[in-house]
DNA sequence: ATGCCTAGTGATACTAGA
C-alpha cells in the first residue's frame, strides 16, 4: 500500500500538476495540504475522475487539508482538539483500510519571535497531546503532512542561515523532539540515515536547480507499523514540472 | 540584511508562504 503526502500550494492553481502526479505515482492514499480554497471550491469532480474518494477541510485563501483514497474513507475528525476558537483548517483525520491517518499542516511561525511563532508552538503542543492519544490507541497510525520543522542540520542546505527561522529554531526542534519521544518512526530518515533528503525548494534564486532545499514534510508511524515499511521516497521530478508547488510529494510503501 | 518567486484576493497592492 502506497501512501503519499503533498503540500500542493493551491489545489486549484496547481490542479493539473496534482492530477498528473496522481496518474503517474498512483498512491492508494494521498494527504494534501495548503488547498488555499474554501470547501465549496474543492475540485471534487476532477479528483473523482482520477479515481479517488476525498474528504477535505478547506478555508478561503489559506491553509486547507484533504485526504484522497482509492478505497472508501471514514472521516474521524477535522481540526485538532484543544482550541475551539482556532479558525485555521490545518488538520483532518480518517480511517482507511484499517489505518488511522492524520493529515496535518503545522503553522509556519515566521517571523519569530512574535504572535505567529506563539501560534505555531501552541498548535504544536495541541498536536503533541493528540498524537499521544493516537500513538497508544492500539491501531496502526500514520501522522503525516507539512510539519514546517527542519528536524536537524542534516535536513537543510545551509543550516547556519536558518538558526533564527521558525522552522529551525531550538524551540521548534525541541517540540519535534518531544513528539518523537512518544515513539514515532520518521520513515524517510530511518530508511536513509545519511542521505540528503529534501521535500521543499523555494521559488527564489533557482533553489531547485541548486538543490537548496529543506526536509519539512514528514511521515511518522506508530509502533504497529514500524516493521511494515517497504520503501519510501520523494517524487522530486514533480518539483521540476511547469506551474508546480514549491513542495515535492513524499511517499511510503507499507506491506500490510 | 534584503529580496529573490508564487498563489490568492479582487481589481491594488497587499498578505502569506518558508
Amino acid at each position: 500500500m502506497k501512501i503519499a503526502t503533498y503540500n500542493v500550494n493551491g489545489v486549484n492553481g496547481h490542479l493539473p500538476v496534482l492530477l498528473k502526479w496522481l496518474q503517474t505515482s498512483s498512491p492508494d492514499v494521498a494527504c494534501l495540504q495548503e488547498l488555499k480554497a474554501p470547501d465549496e471550491k474543492f475540485p471534487l469532480a476532477a479528483i473523482e475522475a482520477a479515481g479517488y474518494h476525498a474528504i477535505w477541510h478547506g478555508q478561503k485563501s489559506w491553509n486547507g487539508v484533504a485526504i484522497l483514497s482509492k478505497t472508501p474513507i471514514i472521516e474521524r475528525q477535522r481540526g485538532l482538539p484543544g482550541d475551539p476558537d482556532d479558525t485555521h483548517s490545518r488538520y483532518i483525520e480518517a480511517e482507511v483500510n484499517g489505518l488511522v491517518i492524520g493529515c496535518l499542516y503545522l503553522p509556519n511561525g515566521n517571523p519569530a519571535p512574535g504572535p505567529k511563532f506563539d501560534y505555531k508552538m501552541t498548535w504544536f503542543q495541541r498536536l503533541i497531546d493528540h498524537a499521544s492519544i493516537l500513538y497508544d490507541m492500539g491501531k496502526p497510525v500514520i501522522l503525516t503532512g507539512d510539519y514546517n520543522v527542519i528536524p536537524t542540520e542534516h535536513d537543510v542546505y545551509k543550516p547556519e542561515r536558518w538558526v533564527d527561522d521558525a522552522l529551525f529554531r531550538p524551540e521548534t526542534r525541541a517540540a519535534f523532539g518531544r513528539l518523537m519521544a512518544q515513539g514515532w518512526t520518521d520513515v524517510l530518515r530511518t530508511l536513509y540515515p545519511d542521505e540528503t533528503i529534501y521535500t521543499f525548494w523555494d521559488y527564489f534564486r533557482n533553489a531547485f536547480g541548486r538543490n537548496a532545499g529543506l526536509r519539512i514534510d514528514h511521515f511518522l508511524l506508530n509502533q504497529p507499523l514500524r516493521k511494515k515499511i517497504k520503501a519510501a521516497g520523494v517524487d522530486k521530478e514533480v518539483r521540476g514540472w511547469e506551474k508546480t508547488s514549491d513542495h515535492g510529494p513524499v511517499w511510503i510503501e507499507l506491506k500490510l
